[in-house]
This record gives C-alpha cells, structure tokens and sequence, in this order.
DNA sequence: GCAATAGTGTCTCTAAGACACTATCGT
DNA sequence: ACGATAGTGTCTTAGAGACACTATTGC
C-alpha cells in the first residue's frame, strides 16, 4: 500500500456499502381524549404517535414510523424534515436526533441504517393529515397502545420505546413542555403536560416551586397584556387562572448542586 | 405500482446508495500534566483527546479521530467498539453513540456519513497504546489545543467540539465521573475530575453537599474494608482523607422538583 | 348555594451558602 | 513548629413538603 498523493489515486468501494440510510420519524403529539362535556374543566388528554400502515414489502400490512431514504444531496436533519412536511406540513417544527439503528438484517431489503428522529406536534397541526402515497392509512396511536398492543414494523417498536424515554427524559430536563403548549398556558396546564408525558410525575406544590422559588424564577414568567396587566383565561375552570410564558432561559441541572 | 408480495418482486438500489458508514471515535481521557515534585498535593490535570496523524488522502497530514468503516455483519456499535480496542486494547469501555454527520460533501471520498462516538479512558489504559497502520502517529492532545490550534481533518473539529459538549452535560447530569476516578476516591479528586471537564463548576460547600445532602445520600458511600472499617488515603496530603465509591444509584434530575 | 378549580397561610424540617475554625501528619 | 490539605461548627436565609384554608364564578 503506497500514500497516494491525490483523489485519482483513491480507489473506492473496495468494500460493500450500504443500501440506503433512511430517516425514521417519530411524531408525537399531546392528544384531547375526552372533551369536557357541559361542565368546564381540563379534558384527559394522552400522548400519541402517527403511524403509517405500509402496503408493500416488506412487512405489508404493519404500522411503521413515518421515514423514507435519504439523499446525498441533503443532510439526515433536512431528509428527515421533508419527510416530516410531507406527513404533517408543519413549517418550524421541533425535530431531534436522538439514535441509530443499525443491527445487521434488520431490514430484509439490506444493509439499511436508519436513523431516528423525533417530533414534537401540537394537536392542532395534525388535524390536516393526509395519508402519503406510500402508505395505506395513517393513523395517531396512544404511545401505550402503539407499544402493547401493536406489532410495529422492523424494529420500530426499539425505536419508539427509545424514543418516548427520551422525551421523558427531557421533558423533566428542559423545557420542551412548551412544544405541547400554546404561548400562554396556565400552571395545571403545564403540569398535566408533564404528567400526560411522564406519568410518575407528581408534585403536590407544583404551582408553588414552579413560581414563586428563586432557583426557578427565569423559567416561566407572567403573561401581561400591553398595559402590562396580567392576563387570565378561564377556560379551564370557572375560576380565572393566570396565564404564564416560557422565557428563554433554559436551565442546567446537576447531580451535584 | 402493485403490491408485491413478497422479496423476490422487491428491486433494491434504484436510487443512489451512500458509498461507506464509518464510525469516528472520541476518546477522552483526563491525564495528569504535572506531576508533583517533592511535595504532597494534588497534580494538575486536564481533558485530552488521542488524534491519530492521517498518512493517506484526503487530507493526509491532518490529525483525525480514530475511526473506520463499519461492515454489514455489525452493528455500529461493535463497528466502534472494534476501532477502539485497535487503538486502546480496553476490555471494557465507557463508549456511547452521540451523533451522526451527514452534511453533504463532508468527505470527498463519496457519500460517506458518520456516526461519533465517545469513549471515555482512564489515563493509565492509553500507556501502552499503539499506531493502527492507517495511522502514521497517534497522540494525546489537550482538547482545548486540539480545538483551537490545530485543523484536523473532514468535519472532525464540529464533532470534537460537540463531544465535549456531551461530555460537559453529561458530567454534571449523570455519574460519568466515575470513569475518570479509581474505585475509591476522595471528595477532592471527584471534585477535580468534575472541574477539570466543567471548568465553570464550582461549589465552595461540595463535600457537605455530596455526602451530607439527604437529596443526594446514596449517590457515594464511604469506601470500608473487610472489618467495616473506614478507609482512607494520604496519597494527595499529609492528612489522611476519606476514601469514598459510588453506588449503582443514578439520579434524576428535573428543572422542575 | 353548590361545584369545581385557582390560589394562599402557615408550620416544620432540611438544605444552601458563607466563613472561620480545628485536625492530621510528613518534613 | 510549619506547611499543606482534610474536615467541622455554626449562623443566616431559603426552599421543600404538607395540609387546611380562602377566592372566584358559571350554573
């Protein structure tokens, strides 16, 4: 073996390669259940993910994540994306890496490393959905039901599990409970994000830490109107409750202080 | 377009298909810099990263991460898990997936995309490390030299920086610093350790906090002998000090409790 | 007035943070 | 005795956690 001094000594593909690195997306949204009938309180609402039912080989017939091969000319972020806009045509979304799947025959098609993203959709914006020409039906499933009742595709059932511990886990850890949110929320909104996302969550003086503890001030902040009065809604309760923002500030957290 | 039935109306590589999926390989060790003369005290230490010197095109000369294309029988996690031991001969190492690198034209060899990993080395396992025969010499460097400089090599710079940063987030979020320390430990080496990968951190109070704090009891023990005696070192001063280990006890931190 | 949710008063116990102090032990 | 590091005493202020209480308003 020489150096070879340029690219046109550079032999490639002396190896095999792989057949294709497709994007796998996992979409989630915080779903209303039940909507309050008559009497004015917070509807029950659960975490979902879209799925596509596939109609070709393999694995016809399953519910799969939403994906698709990516090309050279894209990063995986931007191949990940326009498949996002096509099943959703959200504009700005909230869209993470978060793993690799990579075990040999998981797909039956070939070496085919798939990469792992995750959405964050608020409800509103997968009302207009339309089914790829890809896929038989797309659907939103309970993450509970998606994982124990279904029998998803290759091995995207890894995919989601992996996928909900990492929103659990960052849902505690920054701030993205505002991605489920609108600008303004009120404090039991907030916690029932958290709670619908992370289930053990419970905390009898929410409102309290969340508000009025000096560590956390910088977290969340009132809403005001122009005049700088603070605004309210009542659309929870007869009540009025007040109405609070996330600011920008993201906070880090340690073990050890 | 039908619904094939099965494998053999499947036609695979219609579209282009990426030409390698290499792993590249962070390997972080904390490495004592000045040894101390005469006196009894703490050594200086810092973060460092091991470049290995490339000897072939593209861009002979640079240094690089340590790495190489993973193969179809594999998963890339043993794909990465190989290229270490090449370099380290560890047994048993800290190595975790943080991100992939797909930006195109990132390699001129083809259609090539990443995917990083970090490993994380005790000091004295990187003694007697080795050239692969990719490599023309294999180096320590300190990851602030290694950042700001030297030019290494591809992408390798936006991923060394953004290995750090996973390592700073993960130091202070999560038990990793034992990979950096001896089974038993004293408060200041910990402490140390944490500073040396997080030079912001800093806790006047730190024992007090880490072994005293209810909050935080279980995360070490006092280190005891046989007799359930405790046991203490004076390898970094005159006076005895505290020997203490870490329990299996990962903690989870919220922004919000 | 009732139901339903929002929000407060108040008490106890524990932790944070600061700083000066004591302890140990090789040289 | 000195120097260097390990570790403690103690005081003030803040937060955690619990639980009962008051407030608002549509029906």
């Amino acid at each position: 073996m020489g150096t070879p001094e340029n690219a046109a000594n550079y032999t490639a593909k002396k190896y095999r390669t792989p057949d294709g690195a497709p994007c796998d997306i996992v979409i989630f949204t915080i779903a209303t259940v039940e909507a309050q009938i008559h009497k004015k309180s917070l509807p029950r609402r659960e975490l979902q993910v879209l799925l596509i039912q596939r109609k070709a080989w393999p694995d016809e017939g399953k519910w799969a994540l939403p994906g698709g091969f990516s090309m050279p000319t894209e990063s995986l972020y931007e191949s990940a994306r326009r498949e996002l806009q096509e099943e959703t045509s959200v504009e700005s979304p909230y869209l993470e890496y978060f793993n690799v799947y990579s075990t040999p025959n998981r797909d039956p098609r070939g070496w085919i490393i798939s990469h792992a993203y995750f959405a964050l959709v608020q409800e509103s914006i997968l009302a207009n959905r339309r089914a790829a020409d890809d896929a038989a039906d797309v659907k939103l499933f309970s993450v509970d039901e998606a994982l124990n009742t279904l029998h998803l595709a290759f091995d995207h059932h890894e995919i989601l599990r992996d996928a909900r511990a990492r929103v659990q886990h960052k849902m505690l850890t920054t701030t993205i409970a505002r991605e489920f949110l609108p600008e303004e929320f009120t404090i039991v909104e907030l916690y029932q994000v958290i709670q619908t996302v992370c289930p053990d969550f419970e905390d009898p003086n929410f409102k309290r830490k969340v508000t009025a503890t000096k560590t956390r001030q910088g977290l969340i902040e009132e809403a005001r109107d122009d005049q700088g009065v603070k605004k309210t809604t009542n659309r929870n309760s007869q009540r009025h409750a007040q109405l609070y923002r996330f600011t920008d500030y993201e906070p880090i957290v340690s073990i050890y202080q």
